[in-house]
DNA sequence: CAAAACAAACCGTCAAGCCTGTTTGTAAAT
DNA sequence: ATTTACAAACAGGCTTGACGGTTTGTTTTG
């Protein structure tokens, strides 16, 4: 009941806008109802628009699936390389990054991914128009854990390989949470790891040449 | 052209092998062209018989699918209890097991799971109507790695983390095979994984009651 | 600056296709 | 003969992409 909001928006700022608003319901949906649960007619529903508007702004459903995706990534992407900076600067140790990653990968991130993972596996015009962001994704991965490995003296190389193996554990523990709920299950396993990591860092040290020993944490007690 | 393969069959023969074409052409379908990309039709179809059969073996689609991924899961269950007793009796190393595992969960395994881990994340009958078989299967790899960690002389505790991270670290790099075309990338991952588990098993050997200290191999060169 | 011409954004309906579950009918076993 | 297994036709619902029409903003012209 207050004013009308039309500030007289740019034909540039209106497209901009609503473009957005559909990006973000399809992502929303995604998460919520699943992606063979997301028909256009939701999204447009949710973005708050028409549908005619949605078939204006996107080719097909698949189209707007891939942009949102991509929007999504790009964001987190964002998070990524603005947390970089602080890793870099020595104000995060390992055990945080791999929290840090695990939140990221887990509020919604790697659930949207499962939904549309399938889709990708299955239709490769799906597959190569992500490839582009998933590129950029996998690099600032690469940029952030470098931070880590660097002030460890760890060879980019070996680092990388940590990096994938936490990332690859991540997604595991994330896809294992839809059908085995407990939470202690899984943050055990992640504290596990953390010490696993750290170990290696540790080892790393260019200290001296000899062979290289590191004492394993016990765990689980 | 040859002779009509009519040996007049008891009902329950007919009936059993009309339901577990349907279930292997489920479980195909799912695998070949995803959850979404199959129909009733073309389950029908593939399996030789009839939609009318289909609908008479099987109340609705979902059901159909859940006694699916039910039947390929107890038959693995069934590959994982054959394997168990090698382990039990020595003939199997830890290199061995985690290959084995690998190879069960990439062969078709994980994949027809990421087709539906979706809809059993948003369909909360669809879930409980699985979680019984995927206890079952948790169960089965439970057995199989307490014989490798009894053998190590590590505590059951102990040994299922290393069960645990272990899987998640397959179920991750698989979901990342989708995405990520790169089998080095992969290899050297499991290698990596196989040389972690190997020296924690090491580790474990109950010699000395001091700290324990374990050499981490070298990797990457 | 105002009006006209144009372009872009947006809306709502329609038709075609597909899919699932139901119902009705036939063959085979007990 | 009766029950079970299987087959085929049917009906209803949902979804997507297409299209004609409307509103809003931008550019051109007098």
């Amino acid at each position: 009941m207050a004013q009308q909001p039309k500030p007289r928006r740019s034909q540039a700022e209106r497209s901009a806008e609503t473009r957005q608003r559909l990006l973000d319901a399809a992502v929303t949906l995604m998460h919520e109802r699943g992606l063979a649960g997301t028909s256009t007619n939701d999204i447009a529903e949710t973005a708050g628009v028409s549908r005619g508007a949605l078939t204006h702004h996107f080719e097909s459903r698949e189209e707007l699936i891939a942009a949102a995706i991509e929007d999504m990534l790009d964001k987190v992407i964002g998070e990524l390389k603005s947390y970089a900076t602080r890793v870099a600067e020595g104000e995060s140790s390992s055990d945080a990054l791999i929290e840090f990653l695990y939140g990221v990968m887990s509020d919604r991130l790697f659930y949207v991914t499962l939904e549309y993972l399938p889709e990708a596996r299955h239709n490769a015009m799906f597959r190569s128009r992500l490839v582009p962001v998933v590129s950029r994704w996998h690099a600032a991965l690469d940029e952030i854990w470098g931070e880590l490995t660097a002030r460890y003296g760890m060879k980019p190389e070996a680092g990388r390989d940590l990096l994938n193996a936490t990332m690859c554990l991540i997604r595991g523990m994330i896809a294992q949470t839809i059908l085995r709920d407990d939470p202690p299950y899984y943050r055990r396993l992640l504290d596990f790891w953390k010490a696993s990591i750290r170990a290696q860092l540790a080892a790393a040290r260019p200290e001296r040449g000899g062979p290289r020993i590191v004492t394993i944490p016990l765990r689980g007690q």
